[in-house]
DNA sequence: AATGAATGAGGTTTCATTCAT
DNA sequence: TATGAATGAAACCTCATTCAT
């Protein structure tokens, strides 16, 4: 048993060092070998934890999702919905790497994958809705749409980061954001 | 004389052609086998063309941005703040395949060049500039971080197109962005 | 159409090389380097002209069926039975050593597949389907079974020269069969 | 004293196993892997009975053989020749598992071996000389390239059984072929 | 200009073997 | 004795690029 518990927290290593990697240099620039020299092991033990590059990929979306969901657990839920966008905007600021290297992921994820395929796949569409919920249910508003949408603004904004360009913060484009979305909300949602 | 136009003519026919093969499966995904199948072309011929896959894809993106501002040039400037956001929802849902793959090139161009190295390039860095000028310009704002804020938001809608969901249209995204623009500056700047 | 041609007689160059390679080594103890340095030609030419080392020893052993139909094709056949068997003893030692190593091959080719793969695929049932028949009609036999245990038969003497041993010769164990077939033929079946 | 003595049967174990393995798929197409996880051990534990896996082929070869000379040694001798032949028959047909088996490894082993290697490896040698010896004690026969003749084309059927093609049963070709013996001997050699 | 066969460095993956436990 | 994670050389294969035609 508790060679087990080490197999698999080992797998877990592997994946959070890969993380990085992936998400600086994507997933087609970075070679098994180069991989595995990052992260101090042999090419085989490497293929003794995930049967292919393909794979290792794969459980480290499902594993950086599960993450994710992790961060939406332990942060606080705010009341009203002003506290409520706050409490998202600081859960990206303290995060922000963290975030980023996912947006990254999911780029690159999406690029290298057959929308067909992902379609098919149980796995990755658990993801996708649980992932919806989680931001809906943080921001207490049963539109799920309206969630995903301010999803996808942050994505913006966490992609805009990969290049790089420093003059306008995150943290202010954040708050930028933030800002609009409490005016838009305050302005059409009767709370 | 003439041959030299026959031949940029033809070098910018690939290119288009390209543009859509890049777009979908990202640089690294594409062999320059099968980019010459598509085309119709000899391997031999791209190379007659373009120095290198790495030289084609660069030319792809400076050519991309040149017909970006053909787009700006050819759209009808608003007067008011708000016509000129409605300016740039049709400009964007009147030209939605071309911004999505754009986008899409765009992210692969990042992750597949060093930061530095696009600092370094004076081509990218005219792009880069004269991009947000455009876009500037374009709803008159005089601030070029605001400018490029918006972008950024907008490229968040375009790369969420690349997934595939098609339960909250592009147009609709927009124009809900659109909407939120319009209410933000209502408040937030005195016209 | 002189290009394929050319392509196609190279294909079967290529073909030709590799028998003698596989045959003496066996398909899995000749790696695609060994087999490029042999033939002259680097990898990448290899798989310009094969799929795959795999796709290679089947069409090897397509080519290989061919060839053994053209021989057949080419023999003299006889009248009586007694002369059809020296006819075949006579085929078989003119060309020994392309029935050894045919047949070492053969052996090889059902070891690395399942029996179900073989049945299934439609070639490999034509070709055996054939040789059998092309046997049956050379030795005018109407019973099909007897022609494919005379030449299991011998198979054992082709698979024994692989080892060897050169105290009885080829041709020695081929006359002696001859000798034995005839002697059994002239007491069962009533000519 | 008593441990050695497991340790050897555990040993013989192992190779029995492997016996079934081998013949099936081929030395080349086991890996130490499968092996392992077919006998249910450990590839340490492997590694602890012998030293590689060429070294477990050699010893499994060796067993065979081994068991062959048992298989002799257990059998009727007849008196005649024609009781002799007989005789051949019933030890065929009634270890036709394991002389088909048998054949394959030979093959096998011939295949992954230089001929010259064996030759100078004096356990084959012994090996291959008492093998021959046996069996034309067996069958009484003065003459040992006649009795490895005959050998030889038993091989012949017992390779043809690997293709498994059923419609002319291992049975029958082993009678029929007892009958061509029996009748070139009743005529070639005077009793 | 155009072709596509040829190149070979380098990619992913396998597998016999070792070794700390 | 026994385990199975780890090793790394070497296997098969890909693909940007070149070059004779």
């Amino acid at each position: 048993m508790p060679k087990i518990v080490d197999s698999e927290q080992h797998r877990k290593e592997i994946l959070s060092k890969c993380f990085d990697l992936f998400a600086e240099k994507g997933y087609a620039n970075v070679t098994t070998r180069q991989l595995c020299k990052e992260l101090g092991i042999s090419t085989g033990a490497m293929y003794h934890y995930f049967p292919s590059k393909q794979a290792l990929f794969e459980q480290l979306v499902e594993e950086m999702s599960m993450q994710e969901f992790q961060l939406f657990k332990a942060a606080t839920y705010g009341h009203t919905l002003s506290e409520r966008i706050q409490g998202l905007e600081k859960l990206l600021i303290d995060n922000e790497a963290h975030f980023i290297k996912q947006a990254a992921i999911w780029v690159d994820f999406y690029q290298h994958h057959e929308t067909a395929e992902i379609d098919q796949n149980p796995i990755f569409q658990k993801i996708d809705k649980r992932s919806q919920q989680e931001m809906s249910e943080f921001l207490n508003l049963g539109d799920l749409k309206l969630a995903r949408f301010i999803w996808t603004l942050i994505n913006g904004i966490l992609i805009e980061q990969l290049e790089g360009s420093d003059d306008f913060s995150f943290e202010e484009q954040i708050h930028l954001l933030a800002q609009m979305l409490t005016t838009y909300f305050e302005k059409h949602l009767p709370s």
